[in-house]
DNA sequence: TTGAATGCAAAGGATTTGCAGAGGC
DNA sequence: GCCTCTGCAAATCCTTTGCATTCAA
């Protein structure tokens, strides 16, 4: 299963969804006669059988090591990631100067909390933003595409636990 | 001068400060027994002279050219621009892979458009925003430090101008 | 069979670093 | 004169690319 069944305080709400992943990554590779190999189904089992952010080399570790049945290369998995953004599987941000990715099929939209200290993201959901947003844009004329709003600041259990640590520069 | 005097519809107003740009960076100096040095002082006026966006590369084109006074290397540019942003003189952020810089002292608080045609950046204030963040990082029990909000898009110029220009991943 | 995909090694771009010499204070 | 700064060259980090080989359809 790609969506958790666990409640958990701190995911939002899955949103309803026709096909698994796997199932629309196939639609995906079939309208592009792209083949279906064993390197982009273990990519994408890997990705989907946890929720959480991750970038590249989190994905490499992961994944089975070489040698194994399942290993994926490290050029393949930069190139599958692309794909699965192509397709819509996953959304992708920079954060300290590293891409990181999320899930975004079958999962809401909504913007991040992020911990300059455990270097945590907290998501949350906000329909007040998006109409703001809105607003914002028509003012200029402008024709949004997306955003991304990312707020730093050290998180509650950082507040509480040992002492802070100070960082130079802010990573967003 | 640090702050144009022209009225510029696309600009914010100032922010009144007691000092300037190169008085405040020399207290930062002497606070950390750090030395006025040519390079610095050749940057910082660079900086300031116009009011806008940019990146190191188009930093160290627009400084004196190799051989010339107030000539400034590539390690040193990117080491000053630091200095300043830790002085509270420049903002950071990160916009198709590389770093970004805008004015901060002086100016105010605000978020961006970002056209993805024609890379304009555009900036916009919001009260509403600052309280929607707040709102919501109380909620969370977070303490806020800054947050980043750009929305991508096409912008006013690229919607009636020529076709628009369809890019694979967005930038930010 | 045949074009697409993979893995390797190597390149790439932005940024950082070690270090010897230059230069503020 | 001391200690910081600079410039150079080289290293680093993350990511992409060229190309021969492998493989899905």
């Amino acid at each position: 299963m790609s969506i958790p069944s666990e409640p958990n305080p701190d995911l939002l709400e899955p949103v309803k969804v026709a096909l698994t992943p796997q199932q629309r990554f196939n639609d995906y590779l079939q309208s592009r006669s792209m083949r279906n190999t064993e390197q982009r189904r273990s990519v994408l089992d890997c990705v989907f059988k946890q929720h959480d952010h991750f970038d590249a080399e989190q994905l490499l570790e992961r994944l089975p090591a070489k040698g194994e049945p399942g290993h994926v290369s490290r050029p393949t998995v930069y190139r599958t990631l692309g794909e699965f953004v192509d397709a819509g599987l996953l959304r992708k941000f920079v954060l300290d100067g590293r891409s990181v990715y999320e899930h975004d099929y079958g999962y809401p939209q909504h913007d991040h909390l992020y911990c300059i200290k455990c270097e945590k993201l907290i998501e949350f959901q906000s329909e007040e933003l998006l109409k703001l947003r809105d607003e914002v844009a028509n003012s200029h004329q402008f024709q949004v595409r997306s955003h991304r709003l990312i707020i730093s600041g050290v998180c509650q259990d950082c507040r509480k636990g040992r002492r802070r640590v100070r960082r130079k520069v802010d990573l967003i």
